[in-house]
DNA sequence: TAATATTTTTAGATTAGTCTAAAAAAGAAT
DNA sequence: ATTCTTTTTTAGACTAATCTAAAAATATTA
């Protein structure tokens, strides 16, 4: 039995492995969980024990394959769940994290199974990310940041790397969506900021935003 | 903050009010949940802590008008959930409690609005139950139990006393599901069983089946 | 290399929720 | 009214998940 902070810890890592290859350490998982390092330390003993992870002292943790598929799976939960949210039941791409955070912890694999049937099998959640298939298989989709185009590239917007509501919500006033096309006008030197055409307005943005705005070319 | 697991006390409280009037034992409260007397007692006290019930020593429990509320909200959230999966993932009457012990603990008031509308503001669960709605007030469905019925009487078949998955799926086989017309030919003195005819069927079941079937006459 | 700073682990405490075993109260029977 | 039985509470212990404070290991810098 793994319990939902169990669970909360083996995604944290599955996504800390991207920036730490070769071991995450004890506090960065403390961070990105929002405890104290003795906790994670305690907690990562614990996944250790029940063969979800790999840990030795100071050498930081990496997730075994048990470990890493469990991540997954609430990953696909989560994101599925979104979809839902925002599909069926239409609440805002902003809104939608909190609520999945709760609902990716339901245990049931049919519910999984038919929730996704019901919609349609979808290949990313609301944000663009990924929806990993019931074998825990990502689809790789090639996309660059905006910040990495060149003056007068230009392609479609299809997903964020920063989903916090604050950006979504800046997104949605400049009425930057998902799937609108987005062309480079202008790179300024002195800031890095962008100016850029989306849906025949001309908009600029700062470098903060460039940075977290995935095109497809 | 109220936990799951206050929230499960709750609900078996409020259930067990209709039983025990005059206070909830502590007994009774264990024997629900399925824990032991000491854990009951326990977890009344912190309940009425937090003003969620009213307790006095060897006086048994009942809940407090905010307690009540929070037990009313959580047996709507479980009773949408049950509809949501019947009647949208299409998942059978007898596979849907189970899930819904896990989605009932959702917490987003919003998600619970926006389900309700999605399901067209259900008056009942799949197995006939009233979904108190956002006040927390029950439509009084009029119901009698099949046994209770007198020969040659006949109504629609609205509701489960008892809704294990067993007696769902003993019900399945015969092809008595909710809506259908039943009409009583004959009551054997006996045994108590009763015998209906159901869908151009004639049928024979024992007192213990037609004490766990609600008609409407 | 030795001193200093940072990271990581350990020790000890706390809370929620559970248990077993024993004590106390209430209810029933003689 | 005593005694016996059943119900209920209390006492003490355990686990998961967290914390603070201190110790230990590692990394950095002079
Ligand atoms: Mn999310
Ligand atoms: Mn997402
Ligand atoms: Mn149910
Ligand atoms: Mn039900």
């Amino acid at each position: 039995m793994i319990t939902f902070s169990e669970e909360n810890y083996l995604k944290a890592i599955f996504h800390l492995e991207k920036l730490h290859v070769k071991g995450v350490p004890t506090n960065a998982v403390a961070e990105s969980m929002d405890t104290k390092a003795s906790s994670s330390t305690d907690m990562i003993k614990r996944l250790s024990e029940k063969k979800l992870c790999v840990y030795k002292k100071y050498q930081g943790v990496k997730l075994s394959a048990l470990g890493r598929s469990h991540a997954v799976n609430v990953i696909r939960k989560h994101r599925l769940w979104e979809c839902f949210l925002v599909e069926k039941l239409d609440f805002s791409w902003d809104e939608v994290h909190e609520i999945a955070e709760q609902l990716e912890h339901i245990e049931s694999e049919k519910l999984i199974d038919k929730l996704d049937e019901f919609l349609g099998y979808p290949k990313t959640d609301p944000h663009g990310d990924p929806i990993p298939d019931e074998q825990g298989n990502f689809s790789k989709i090639d996309k660059v940041l905006l910040l990495e185009c060149g003056v007068d590239e230009s392609g479609v917007f299809v997903g964020v790397r920063d989903s916090s509501p604050a950006f979504l919500q800046y997104l949605d006033k400049n009425n930057i969506s998902l799937g609108v096309k987005i062309k480079v006008l202008h790179k300024e030197e002195f800031d890095q900021s962008v100016q850029i055409e989306v849906e025949g307005n001309e908009v600029t943005v700062s470098s903060k935003t460039a940075s977290n705005i995935f095109i497809k070319l």
